[in-house]
DNA sequence: ATATCATTCAAACGTTCGTTTGAAAATGAG
DNA sequence: CTCATTTTCAAACGAACGTTTGAATGATAT
């Protein structure tokens, strides 16, 4: 047992794993090559292959290891809100700090990679490659119905089209939140302290998602064919 | 004249660039090879080194065709506002439309490529390689500084540092929304037909981007260190 | 100790990459 | 027409890519 502690059995394939997460976000999965990622492992250059098979099963792996885990603890924190509000309607704002809460939780996780795992999670949703798109099209599309059906009982009177639209507009903010390494510096004036601060960063995630989701229906929306 | 207009002279550099930001939005920076790329466009595998020096050269051109006007007529929108407004404060909901209707004309552009350019340029915010982050930074910059001056004096009520996040998330929602393509279908039930009538998608963009501009400032927003 | 299985390793595989080269073709000026 | 310049072209460059191979090493159980 102390045998296994010291000597690293099986956890060439965590190594593996923490290094393409590491240089899949620095430099993208075309980016970053099989040499740069073993290196950084401390393993040999053939050990990806043995492993996961390929370098497309291996981004998998790294998106499957953290991914799953964050979606199903989305689903468990939509599920106590259902169950505690006893058949009654749940406040927008509390459906959308369920979905947006699991993906910070991530960022504060700095020692375990959580953190760089969330940028390149932002990264992933506008991927070139079809292949990874699908994958985490895939692997989000359970979690996206069960709170999409939570908004719709939540808003009745929103047109569906509409939030449907809106629900895209909350993602792209969530995404692109994810993804900013450095993007905030683009405004500048961003104080970094308070970059880290993920109660801070969901209040004002939660507060800007939430006017937009409940913004007025005006009535130049319906307009669909005009001068 | 009509000679060279029948025989494309200098039109092998344009015809680079068309086919170089059709490749690129579709298989990424990395992913696009010269080859292929050149075989696209119908001109020598040479041709790009020749006209452009390397490809990293070609990148930053391919931006810099569109972005540059692009940003031009956003700054010429903007000012076009104040001027109308003699001195008085301008509406958010209009600076904001000054802003995301110049990406959106873009989008209308089907034929001369300017959809496929938007599809990419939404990419490019989260793109792995530093160096095009910033060259994106760099020709967003003085148009950034200038908007954001709009809106502290639209909205002097706001505090800067939350201004700037929620900046930071419209231009989120923006880049998203131009990223993706077939990405809406993630949530799946969006009407394929109203995707591309830019001028819905304006005012579904405005009204959530303003919502969430002027959405209330909680108490919750200042609690910095709490239990 | 010996046989069995899983893992690691150095080396090489064939392919594709961005770029360079020097000659051929096209263009414009005197 | 002639000459100088610009542009195109086929071919090759060395480097880096993902993957495969077969032998060496490690661990486990009889």
């Amino acid at each position: 047992m102390s045998v296994r502690a010291l000597k690293p059995l099986k956890e060439t394939q965590t190594r593996i794993l923490d290094a393409a997460e590491e240089l899949f976000m620095q430099h993208g999965f075309e980016g970053a090559s099989m040499r740069m990622l073993t290196a950084m492992a401390g393993v040999n250059l053939a050990a990806v292959n043995y492993h996961f098979g390929s370098k497309d099963a291996l981004i998998e792996a790294v998106f499957r290891r953290r991914l799953d885990p964050m979606n199903a603890e989305r689903l468990a924190a939509l599920e106590r809100l259902e169950q505690e509000a006893q058949g009654k309607a749940l406040a927008p704002d509390a459906i959308i700090r369920a979905f947006v809460g699991a993906s910070l939780r991530m960022i504060e996780d700095t020692r375990g990679g959580g953190r760089t795992f969330s940028r390149l999670l932002g990264r992933a949703y506008t991927e070139p490659a079809k292949s990874i798109r699908q994958l985490i099209g895939q692997m989000y599309a359970p979690a996206m119905e069960r709170f999409k059906a939570a908004f719709v009982r939540a808003l009745p009177e929103l047109p569906k089209d509409e939030l449907v639209w809106r629900m895209h507009f909350m993602f792209g903010t969530l995404a692109y939140t994810l993804a900013a390494t450095d993007t905030v510096q683009l405004i500048a004036g961003a104080k970094p302290e308070d970059r880290y601060d993920v109660r801070v960063l969901e209040n004002r995630l939660a507060a800007f998602m939430s006017a937009g989701l409940l913004a007025p229906l005006t009535g130049a929306l319906q307009v669909r064919i005009a001068a």
